[in-house]
DNA sequence: ACTGATATTGAGACTCAATATCAATTACAA
DNA sequence: TTGTAATTGATATTGAGTCTCAATATCAGT
C-alpha cells in the first residue's frame, strides 16, 4: 500500500469521512500518472477504466487530495488547473514553455527568503507563493514561433 | 488628451487599424478606473453608460490595449483575468489577500535577477515572470478566517 | 467631401472548466 | 445486521471567454 493511501485514510478518519472505491481508484490513477493532468483530462482517462465514474467525483476527490497534502494544484496559464504530487516531493517552482508546454521544475530557497522579506515589509502574513517563468525551452528556441 | 490615447492612436496607425468611438470609450473608462477590473465587470459598467456596446468588443479592446502596452493582464487567482494600467507604471508584483482581496504592489529587482539566473541554468529563454504572494493583509490577520 | 476597400462591431451561439442539485447508493460504527 | 450520515453521479447551471457573420464605421486616396 503506498504511503499516500495511508495518509488519505488517516485524513478521512480524522474528518469523519469515508473511504470509497472511487477515492481509491482516483488516488491510484493520480499516483501512477507521472505528469500534470487537468481534472477533466483525468476524468476522461478514468472514464475509460471505470465508465460509471462521475466528473464531480473526480473534481471533489482532487480537492480532497489537496487538503490531505497528497496533491497540489498548479496554474499553468492555460485555462485549466492541474494537479501534481505533493507528498514527499520538495516544494518547487516551474519554468513553462509557452510553445510546447514543457515544464521544468526547480527549487530555490531565495524565493522563500524573498517571500518572507517582502511580506514582513508590508505586514503581510504570507501563505503560499506563485512563481512561474514563462518563455521558450531549449528545443523551442530553434523555431521562429 | 491623455498620453495613452496618443499611444493607442500611434499603435493603431502602425498596424493599419482604425480608431473607433468604442475604443475611445473603453480606453477612457479603463484610465478613469483606479483598480483592477475583470473584462466582464468592465463590460457591465460600460453597458450602463453605452447600452449598445458588445461584450466581445470589450474583450477585444482590452487585448488591444495590452498589445499597445497601455494595459497589462494579471491573474489574481480567482477565475477571472484582470487588467491594470501599464503605461508609465513601473513593473511590479502583488501581495494578494485571500480574505478581502486587497492588493499590495511591490517592486523587486531581485526577482528579475532570479529570473535570469534560473533561466540560464536551464537553457531557458525567459519571457515574463509571475510572482504573487497569497496570504492575509494586516487587517485580515485579526480575524480567525 | 466622396467613395470604396477594409477594419470593426455586436447579438447571440458556443466552448470549456468547474460547481450545484438531489435522489439513489454506499460505508461503517455500534 | 442495521441505521444513518457521507458519498456518488446524472444532469443542469454557472461563468469566463471566444467565434461567427451580417451590418456598420473608418479613413486613405482622390
Amino acid at each position: 500500500m503506498p504511503k499516500e493511501k495511508s495518509v488519505l485514510i488517516g485524513f478521512l478518519k480524522k474528518n469523519k469521512m469515508k473511504m470509497t472505491s472511487q477515492r481509491d481508484k482516483i488516488l491510484d490513477f493520480f499516483l501512477k500518472w507521472e505528469k500534470h493532468l487537468s481534472p477533466d483530462e483525468m476524468y476522461y482517462e478514468l472514464k475509460k477504466l471505470y465508465p460509471r465514474i462521475g466528473r464531480a467525483t473526480v473534481y471533489r476527490t482532487l480537492k480532497l487530495l489537496t487538503k490531505a497534502n497528497i496533491a497540489s494544484q498548479v496554474e499553468l496559464g492555460d485555462g485549466a488547473s492541474r494537479f501534481e504530487h505533493k507528498y514527499n516531493h520538495p516544494h518547487h517552482y516551474h519554468l513553462i514553455c509557452s510553445r510546447c508546454g514543457k515544464l521544468i521544475e526547480f527549487v530555490s530557497d531565495k524565493i522563500d527568503a524573498l517571500k518572507k522579506n517582502i511580506s514582513k515589509k508590508h505586514s503581510f502574513l504570507p501563505n503560499n507563493v506563485r512563481f512561474e517563468i514563462f518563455g521558450l525551452c531549449k528545443k523551442c528556441q530553434k523555431y521562429r514561433n
